[in-house]
DNA sequence: CTGTTAGCGCCTTCAT
DNA sequence: ATGAAGGCGCTAACAG
């Protein structure tokens, strides 16, 4: 029936006066129930009912000096990274009573805008370190409010949370040398992100380890290959594997940057008819779900997603709270998940699971991979 | 240097008084800045960069009744459906100059004053139909803020956008059955939510049509046998699988309530060492990316998902601005994608793709698959 | 073109 | 235990 075209004006002022009560009452019921007698309280609550009371969230705001939201921006949404570190932050978020206002990045003609906007309502803000926000531009949001950066680099007043990115690559390429490999490659462009450059000192540190011990393998060079720059989409990924296929790139092991690239890449190497790992072994980062479900499975990182999102929310309720930005990054630890895609043999626990006796499979068993804990400075 | 605890309270007054002029005219230079001189435009929004003033959004929200935020309450984040969605509500909002706020129901224990929270600071909200809140409390909330529902139902004045779900499954159904099979099983629980339900009712209609012309298939039953009621977790599929494989179950062709499903099934069913789509056809629903990945691939339904989180986005904001609530569900078109996993042949057009002529590689070649645009009631 | 002045809806002392 | 009143920062008439 009621069709009105702007929302009901219901305001406390309405409610107080059909409890017949003043408006200072109304709100102490909403804030400290305790405080009110029994049975005002019970008239204001009935009001509120009737009326559908919803307290405007900007006067709130307004009075109480705080948004009570958290403000976070993600370049986009595809793969399952974004949406984890997502979930966790919004998990935490909502935890402390705060909502999440989110701006994904990608696409916006004009993102300095859009965040400054986005820090107008919020209390505070977590923006991903691949994003190619002015240095400028956050330092000037530093002024007026908290800035996290995920997976970034820290400045002044500008707290980073990253996972740990350098020495798991440098025990990741260790490995693929261990396994005897000489003509390894890094995949994936150190401009691009902090952490793909991270991730490339470790590939580098990897180089030098080896030549101090002394070339015990075959020594094509010391030094580590330069990288080979390539977006993180899946075109480039195949583009590099023909590339390697046709000899035009010559390597018998690829150090990628990420996950994805590493599934685009061992998905071509197969299509044409490269063998992964004998003829070329292939690891990423991430640990993906679908990394567990290649053939062969792919060794990687882990790194805790979830908890980075989770970490930068309570991080970032800390400083609006007053604490300090800790300048510092904090580096939670990461997992090397050793599977066949780097020449290790499959475990081969498989078991045709009876369905009387073994209803529920758990995946992971096919291929349960070795890890390896890769210490981080814990908060 | 600056470690002021609290945010800067740089205020429109700061400005206005470093810029020598009234806060009114600050005020303009922000929203109307053609109005205010040239060179007294140029001297607040030098004071505005001075100070990096960031306009209090609550103040401004409070001032012309608006947040300027979409609220989207979600499920969760696991999977691309959901992340593809809130992608295109960010984009259509954005585009609208609002800022969504999101909420993930799954883990919340008060849901209910989360919401209603949420309500608080946006101007409407897009809830997603399979979570569970009570009707009252989103007849409240239609009270006092404009309600729309994604794949659900539309109820007093809460609008519903969904995408087509009846007609497509029962096109697949009948796909099925034009494939000679006759023990069809629909793998979902229909009082979950209402795509699914609908989903099960394109399925019982499939039986309906197929009666009605005449048996010309194998009658195990003229009747559509009672769906599978099971959650879309992996381990689900798996035990469905299981019981197929032990002929607990018996079948020839699965429609799946959608693609996760679906593909947990299938990987089970081949691990187990039937053969997919020769001893049981399996169908899906969404057309995920992984659907053209596997072996075979995967027939299904594609939903624009995207195109659903705009639109929802977009009505939400008409609504904002007085549109009334349609009483009869938006529906958007979808797509029958026919490849494999149904019993078609494949196209086979493949082509070993030569590094040096064909440098990107499309990944729908190798399986492009046959469409069938199934009509909506577009907006 | 610019300044003055009311509110917007709620919270919060300060009285009572 | 409750009411009165000032103010949060900004917008929007209304004057000049």
């Amino acid at each position: 029936m009621a069709m009105s075209k702007h929302p009901s004006p219901v305001t406390i002022y309405a409610v107080a006066e059909a409890a017949g009560v003043s408006i200072a009452t109304v709100s102490r019921v909403l804030s400290r129930p305790d405080v009110v007698a029994a049975h005002t309280r019970a008239r204001v609550r009935s009001a509120i009912a009737d009326l559908d009371y919803v307290p405007a969230g900007s006067a709130r705001s307004l009075a109480v000096r705080q948004n009570e939201a958290h403000g976070l921006v993600l370049p986009e949404l595809s793969g399952p990274y974004y949406s984890e570190l997502l979930t966790g932050y919004e998990a935490a978020a909502a935890d402390a009573g705060q909502s999440v206002v989110l701006m994904l990045a990608f696409g916006k003609t004009d993102l300095v805008r859009a965040v400054r906007n986005l820090a107008a309502k919020v209390d505070g803000i977590a923006v991903l370190g691949s994003i190619g926000l002015p240095g400028p531009v956050l330092a000037g949001l530093v002024r007026s409010t908290p800035v996290m950066v995920i997976a970034g680099d820290p400045a002044d007043g500008i707290e980073a949370v990253n996972a740990e990115n350098r020495s798991s690559t440098m025990a990741l390429t260790r490995h693929l040398m261990d396994h005897g490999r000489s003509k390894l490659l890094f995949l994936g462009d150190p401009q691009s992100a902090p952490d793909v450059r991270d991730r490339y000192a470790g590939f580098v540190d990897a180089y030098a380890a080896d030549a101090r011990v002394g070339g015990r393998r075959s020594r094509a060079s010391d030094r580590a290959p330069a990288p080979i720059a390539m977006a993180f989409v899946e075109s480039e990924g195949a583009r590099i594997a023909d590339e390697i296929a046709t000899g035009r790139l010559d390597a018998d092991a690829l150090v990628c940057a990420n996950d994805e690239v590493a599934l685009a890449v061992i998905h071509r190497l197969k299509q044409l008819g490269l063998r992964v790992p004998a003829d070329v072994a292939v690891v990423g980062f991430d640990d993906l779900m679908a990394a567990r479900y290649v053939e062969p499975g792919l060794t990687t990182v882990r790194q805790p997603v979830r908890e980075l999102g989770s970490l930068i929310a309570t991080r970032l309720h800390d400083r609006i709270g007053g604490a300090p930005a800790r300048s510092a990054p904090t580096v939670l630890p990461t997992e090397l998940v050793i599977r066949q895609s780097c020449g290790c043999p499959a475990p081969d626990i498989r078991q045709p699971a009876d369905a009387a006796s073994a209803p529920l499979a758990d995946p992971n068993r096919r291929t349960r991979p070795i890890t390896v804990q890769h210490e981080g400075v814990t908060p």
